[in-house]
DNA sequence: GCGCGGCTCGGGCAAATTTCCCAAGCCGGA
DNA sequence: TCCGGCTTGGGAAATTTGCCCGAGCCGCGC
């Protein structure tokens, strides 16, 4: 898997739409150096085709029915802390995109971009370094000016706060729940949402389903 | 854009991800018999494209950034009543489906569907003929027989900003999005939950992603 | 031992949002 | 034509949020 620049890049693309790898497939293929050998559409087979075809790079769109694409990203890298996986997804949060990096990925583009930075995003990893499209870094950049870090900064309980809420429960059914006041609970979820970045409570239970936290 | 037969199809291609755009090109036209006239990243533009190129079929995706995807296809065929619209998307609730085909769509296919089922859906609603992949038949058999989702009891006005809600924005940026007040939003916010008997803007979410009007 | 920093728990208070009720325009169907 | 539903918003009370603060507890290093 080192030797790229004799035989090319050969590439393995994760996407839950079969037409959208194809139109991969055909995009990528068209650029000569970039061969893609095998196709997956879930966490598991994705698992599965690497350690068969044990590729450059592995494209992969995180949102997938199913187990979560950062944990496709953690079995992957598990396996073989060599593997070069760039994350291909239309979301742009910061906290999936800290997630995904953190998960083991090297690169993150959106859907967004130009095909021109998507290829190049994966000559990029290919090579070691590290990639992103310009939208990406923009929101990390605005992202580190104002808040911390994703959800490992959570304490205990800020986690089980935050799993309750994403469960669906309401702040009075958390506060009893836990014997806590009301005021606690608020003021708990001021602060996850502080920590993690998110500014919308629907943001805070996307990343709750994201990390596993828990389950729609 | 009725000698189907001897010129081929031509087809306007509407999604907001360039390079999901440029797969679906490569993919549709390795077909011979048709041929991409013009792209569009938005309803605006495709709108444009479409009073330009005149097509034989539009294909679009529903879920793009600002004005709904619902509104192109009604201001198009409200240019031109003979025009044939295939939506092509991720979504597959029922909701979305009888809205886009009651907005004037010719067919609806999910982006889960085989290549092959694209391109002949494609042909088929050129041929005037209504078309949809075989889980959006499912579907809507589905839904026939049930006593009606909890989706089913929204308007197309709530299940877009619903879907805008559960995807992350705030209420604000939704105003900005669709042109309302924040009052506006506000309101069908309130209405949506109690139309769909949740509390909790965590179990809205939840809801959506469960009716696949978002994922995660 | 002692301070330092972290998590946990909650008060306070202004600002913002949500909740609920209401009205008006528009449009399609009976 | 009238009724009902969708869409758009105003108004006002109730609630939550945003951000500040202090207190108790516990481990950790000096």
């Amino acid at each position: 898997m080192s030797e790229v620049a004799a035989t090319g890049i050969s590439v393995l693309l994760v996407d839950d739409h079969p037409i959208v790898r194809q139109g991969y497939r055909r995009v990528l293929e068209s650029q000569g150096d970039l061969h893609v050998v095998a196709e997956a559409d879930n966490a598991a087979d994705a698992y599965g085709a690497f350690k068969t075809h044990d590729p450059d790079v592995v494209v992969m769109d995180i949102s997938m029915p199913g187990a979560s694409g950062l944990e496709a990203i953690r079995n992957i890298r598990a396996r073989n802390p060599r593997a070069r996986i760039l994350v291909f997804t239309m979301h742009n949060e910061a906290v999936l995109v800290k997630a995904a990096f953190s998960a083991g990925a090297s690169g993150f583009v959106t859907k967004s971009s130009a095909p021109s930075a998507v290829v190049n995003a994966i000559r990029s990893v290919a090579r070691g370094e590290r990639a992103m499209s310009d939208d990406i870094a923009h929101v990390l950049a605005e992202d580190s000016l104002s808040t911390g870090s994703a959800l490992d900064q959570l304490g205990e309980r800020e986690i089980e706060i935050l799993r309750q809420f994403a469960g669906g429960a309401t702040t009075e059914e958390i506060a009893t729940h836990l014997n806590l006041s009301v005021k606690t609970v608020q003021n708990y979820h001021y602060l996850i949402k502080t920590k993690t970045g998110t500014r919308t409570d629907a943001q805070l239970v996307r990343l709750a389903a994201a990390c596993g936290l828990t389950k729609i």
